[in-house]
RNA sequence: CGGGGCGUAGCGCAGCGGUAGCGCGCUUGGUUUGGGACCAAGAGGUCGCCAGUUCAAUCCUGGCCGCCCCGACCA
């Protein structure tokens, strides 16, 4: 393609509804373009990209035995009020009536229709195992698009499930599509992490995701500083530093006039955060709930969520607290059983604890667990964070930020069991077929890759993914001579099966062309001008680099095909 | 849904009672051409929408719609 030709061209200001860099950047060079929020046209250089993305997914997919199929995004609802997730999704799913009256969605997602495959193909236990996949658009009426095509309401995805006759199977579908991703990833020039993931809602066992470490991610992991465990936050388990044992003292009563947070109390009786209890009240599916953590940690919520089964969760305001017969700033577990009490593990883990009086302006000081007080569940619920040890190796944990590019998900029967996929065992019994699912989601990608590969003047595309690997830059083209020798380079790139833009472009300056290609960031640049001409050459230049080669014209293509095989 | 911000030319912004301006981009002509050139002449706007106040509204008031950011959700 010419620059000349290309559809629209690029931005020299930052767009004011992008700060994301992946969102500005894509802006800026003409990739996507909005409609609506979390919706969004790919234009051409946008579209290479994807394609390239997408055909690497297929092949990973088909080595690791996926079969590609297309399912409808229109379907209707009464699929989804059977398996109960027209609930689950709730506003999140696009619905609409056809013309004569029935309930029809926009598929967020496909274990429903693919469910439907397997209830009619899938009848005995010699038609398994089987993965299925395909890549196709979804719709979520998301609460809040972000970020570009980071988080849209129209997006593809490929989606992949697999169908087995036991957890034995399903175990290696699901290993299988592990080192899948792990393939894609690679071959696509990012390094994302595989971490496990917290199953959510539908009661699944297993789950991972795949993380690319960026800045702008709304994911945080914890990974081991030395072996290989790493975690999503609302997954993660840790140790903690064990305390030197100490021997029990006397409970005491202190007067702690207003003194009503941690941080409060560690100046007022200074002693350290790991030595105080922190009791904090939720409301729980409208009840209260009254957990207790040692000072220094956090509750994570989604933990907290999943030990108690919550379908809504959040922290009580103190009118609630009160009502509870409470004292906001001076809650503790001492004495007060009239309530649900959750004790996250941290409190065994020392002594002599100062925790709130149940009397306004009182706090207590040497509480004991078990001596003291007990709580109804003993449970781990606390977020992990850099002070904490690797469960495995009792190594120092690290916490980082970062976008999830791939989910891979056990589902069991979960589905099986609503739909009735079934199918006859060794002898001749029905069975529920074990379900897994998989996802990449495709912009997203794309964004996240470009999240994590620029600079200040642009994209800096990783080479298996760059709408083209070559950005050939014609200077002087007034001169017949060097559109002649660009020209030509430009054919013969191409007869060589190079994917090459060419900035034909004759009134556009140097600098303007040249900056164009930064932003663009494809892997190598070449420069034609009448200076290089002089002696029969052209130049030849990574994104990322800053040495630049000069080659002689014919000896050119070969040249940049060895740079490509470096990067490749 | 809660909190915050913003809707004026393709993009970025100014104007704030008297019907609109700047920079970039775009068009034409000319001079330029190795890191976002210069001169000249142009094109381009129901000032998000609907009511109200006023002799007069882009500007004031109210409502609605849209977009962005922070939180609960996810590929």
């Amino acid at each position: 393609m010419r620059v000349s030709r290309l559809l629209t061209h690029t931005m020299r200001n930052n767009p004011s509804e992008a700060d994301t860099p992946s969102h500005r950047y894509m802006l800026r060079a003409g990739m996507v373009m909005q409609i609506a929020s979390g919706i969004y046209t790919y234009l051409p250089l946008a579209w290479r990209s994807i394609k390239k993305i997408e055909t690497i997914i297929r092949e990973e997919i088909e080595m690791a035995g996926g079969q590609e199929v297309r399912m409808p995004v229109l379907q209707p609802i009464e699929l989804w009020e059977e398996t109960g997730r027209k609930q689950a999704f709730g506003d999140t799913l696009f619905s609409l009536k056809d013309r004569r009256g029935r309930g029809m969605v926009l598929a967020p997602t496909h274990e429903e229709v693919l469910s439907q495959i397997g209830k009619s193909y899938v009848q005995s236990y010699r038609d398994m195992p089987l993965i299925i996949y395909q890549i196709q658009t979804k719709f979520r009426d998301e609460p809040r698009p972000r970020a570009g095509l980071i988080r849209a309401r129209e997006f593809d995805m490929k989606d992949a499930y697999s169908l087995d006759v036991n957890e034995k199977s399903l175990d290696q579908n699901y290993q299988r599509m592990a080192i899948a991703y792990r393939n894609i990833y690679r071959r696509c020039g990012l390094p994302a992490i595989m971490v496990e993931a917290d199953s959510g809602a539908i009661g699944g066992k297993e789950s991972h995701e795949f993380i690319l470490p960026a800045a702008t991610g709304e994911d945080t992991i914890i990974t081991c500083s030395s072996c290989e465990y790493a975690a999503n936050l609302e997954k993660a388990v840790s140790n903690y530093p064990t305390l030197p044992p100490s021997e029990l003292l006397l409970l005491e009563e202190i007067h702690t006039p207003g003194v009503t947070t941690i941080s409060g109390l560690e100046k007022f009786l200074k002693v350290d955060r790991q030595q105080i209890l922190k009791s904090i009240l939720y409301m729980v599916d409208k009840g209260i709930v009254a957990v207790v953590i040692r000072g220094d940690l956090e509750v994570n919520d989604v933990k907290l969520g999943n030990v108690l089964m919550a379908k809504e969760l959040r922290l009580a305001d103190s009118a609630e607290i009160r009502s509870a017969g409470l004292i906001p700033g001076f809650v503790s577990p001492v004495g007060m059983t009239a309530i649900r009490w959750v004790g996250d593990n941290s409190i065994k883990l020392g002594q002599n604890y100062v925790a709130g009086g149940n009397k306004a302006d009182l706090h207590f000081k040497n509480i004991n667990w078990s001596r003291d007080f007990t709580v109804d569940q003993l449970v781990d619920i606390a977020e992990v964070n850099e002070s904490g040890l690797c469960v495995n190796c009792n190594s120092p944990l690290q916490s980082l930020k970062g976008i999830e590019v791939g989910h891979i998900f056990k589902l069991g029967t979960f589905f099986s069991e609503k739909l009735a996929v079934n199918f006859l065992d060794q002898e001749g019994k029905n069975q529920p077929v074990i379900m897994g699912c998989y996802g990449i989601g495709i912009g997203r990608l794309l964004a996240a890759a470009i999240e994590q590969n620029h600079d200040e003047k642009g994209i800096v595309f990783p080479a298996p993914i760059a709408p083209y690997s070559v950005h050939l830059v014609g200077l002087n083209l007034h001169d017949e001579d060097v559109i002649n020798s660009s020209d030509s380079l430009y054919g013969s790139l191409w007869e060589d099966g190079i994917e090459c833009l060419f900035d034909d472009r004759i009134d556009e300056s140097a600098g303007v062309k040249f900056n164009d290609a930064d932003l663009m960031g494809f892997p190598i640049r070449v420069i034609v001008s009448r200076r290089t001409m002089a002696n029969g050459n052209c130049e030849i230049k990574f994104r990322n680099g800053s040495d630049s080669n000069t080659v002689s014209l014919t000896e050119a293509t070969a040249f940049i095909k060895q740079m490509l095989a470096t990067i490749n």
